[in-house]
DNA sequence: TTGAATGCAAATAATTTGCACGGAT
DNA sequence: ATCCGTGCAAATTATTTGCATTCAA
């Protein structure tokens, strides 16, 4: 019974229930694009949502697409990043998965996630958080580190 | 004259001379651009540029406005930050200034400048991005650090 | 059933572009 | 004098909004 338990405790929420948590509703278009991020993967611009949609065979008005990713945003699911090229780019944070930096081509555009943080790299960036906190008096809830450059191909 | 030439030869470039050598003129429209970042400073959209320009009864055309942020920026002179509120900020790159990052409010969009970086912190960034440039094959440029939090009056 | 969500098209907002004219070299 | 740079207005691009209809709860 015991064991039951914990098991239910753990696992993962659905989504339906985490929309249930925030009273929304748990759409078939919302389902849609979340499994979009999950199966397409990082940094995805609203457009690129919706042709991934599109490709699904799945009708889901751009409108309705902008109107999801802002919730989705607010719920904490989704965060935007930003890569200098005229258009917001949104990605799932996964609750596993460590916050990355992104390396971004300055020639071509292209971009590249950096998933792996070193321990070291982990306990530093808490350092100079908690230092900005006492110096600016903010609460810091995220960061995100942007490296440009050239990639192997364009240098 | 030893003395002399090396005051001289210390100088900051006057604005016209870094436009000859990028074989750019140095219009008024241009001078006056790089006046409002000298003046007024921080990360201004391309709309806060033309508004300090008419508020110092220069006519500059909003397209002009556009134009030369992105001559600036392919010149090196300013560079593009990104704080989610849907349009693009630049601001200048100073010879002497060192990197900063930015302390963003995501209930209000207020955004602090944080200047000082300690010795550490800049050696450590140093580190990673070697340790990037080793991972990836990039060659990396600039990097740019985004703080995500509340500010003292929104907490 | 019933209000929240959606699609569509129209409205905004940000940025870019075409072209005739003006100004820096 | 010669082009580069500019202003203006029109064109594009990204995003938001109004409203009648649809659908999850």
């Amino acid at each position: 019974m015991i064991i039951f338990f914990i098991e239910v405790k753990d696992l993962p929420e659905s989504w339906k229930d985490v929309f249930h948590r925030f009273n929304k509703k748990a759409t078939s278009s919302r389902r849609a694009i979340l499994e979009v991020f999950e199966e397409k993967g990082q940094h995805l611009s609203a457009e690129d949502v919706y042709e991934h949609l599109r490709a699904k065979k799945k009708k889901v008005g751009i409108a309705t697409v902008y109107r999801n990713l802002d919730l989705l945003l607010r719920m904490g699911i989704l965060r935007k990043v930003n890569f200098g090229d005229g258009r917001e780019h949104y990605e799932m944070i996964r609750r596993a998965a460590r916050f990355h930096h992104h390396l971004i081509c300055t020639r071509c555009g292209q971009v590249v996630d950096c998933e792996e943080m070193t321990q070291e790299e982990e306990e530093f960036l808490q350092h100079l958080r908690k230092e900005l906190e006492q110096r600016q008096g903010f609460v810091i809830h995220s960061y995100h580190i942007y490296f440009y450059g050239l990639c192997p191909r364009c240098r």
